[in-house]
DNA sequence: TGCCAGGCCCTCTTTAGGGCCTT
């Protein structure tokens, strides 16, 4: 098994083609079960942060008013990274946000990313909602520190990727290696099951979703 | 003024619609 580099955004909004822009980073590099390293910083991107984003993450002008320019932190986070593969809870949202902000730093984003939702969907079918706190509460996790704080979320997105690990190598006796963890996300909801047991090729449907998160 | 994401996945589907998930 090899690390994984598991991070989440705080933004302005809810698309970078929109104009939101990074507030907060952090992520935090899982091995074996563990997180063995972590990065956090708020980020300048020189925009002003709508009220009820600050409602909703605690972020503030001024605090971002005190943070290192958003090009420098997203240096430093790339260099934290390097080429390791990545994770998200909803990748797709974190990936836009990776390359967009990465790109404004004249920097390039080759990292594959795993997604904690469509692996969740597929190991845990029944869980009755696929947000991360809930499901974080469902599986009997604890929680860490303020939900909606980019360092807490990603402790979390963390400890349920560990708990998925646990799961495929409890239950089907699989070494969840980045590379089992793109295929399994490749993989049709459907056509799960019978993969896991038989720990076959994947089915050919592959999602368009999958194929832009991009493999080991 | 009103609208402004987008991909996954289920279903009363597939020539579609709507909820979920992220801030």
């Amino acid at each position: 098994m090899t690390r994984l580099a598991v991070i989440d955004f705080e933004t302005t909004g809810i698309s970078p083609e929109q104009g939101a822009r990074a507030t907060e980073v952090a992520i935090v590099l899982l091995e074996h079960g563990r997180v063995v390293d972590r990065f956090q910083s708020l980020m300048n991107a020189g925009v002003r942060i709508p009220s009820f984003i600050t409602q909703l993450t605690g972020i503030s002008n001024a605090m971002i008013a005190e943070a290192p320019p958003a090009a420098q932190v997203m240096a430093e986070a790339s260099r934290f990274v390097g080429s390791l593969p990545m994770v998200a809870h909803n990748a797709a949202f974190d990936r836009k946000f990776w390359v967009a902000e990465l790109a404004l730093a004249g920097l390039d984003a080759p990292q594959a990313y795993a997604c904690t939702v469509l692996l969740s969907r597929r190991l845990f079918p029944h869980a009755p909602s696929h947000k991360l706190g809930l499901l974080i509460d469902h599986l009997g996790l604890p929680r860490a520190g303020r939900a909606h704080r980019a360092l807490a979320d990603a402790e979390m997105a963390a400890s349920l990727l560990a708990r998925m690990q646990d799961e495929l190598r409890r239950q089907w006796q699989l070494e969840a290696s980045p590379a089992l963890l793109m295929a399994l996300q490749r993989c049709s909801k459907a056509a799960v099951p019978g993969w896991l047991r038989q720990q076959q090729a994947c089915a050919p449907v592959q999602t368009r979703q999958a194929a832009v998160l991009g493999a080991v």
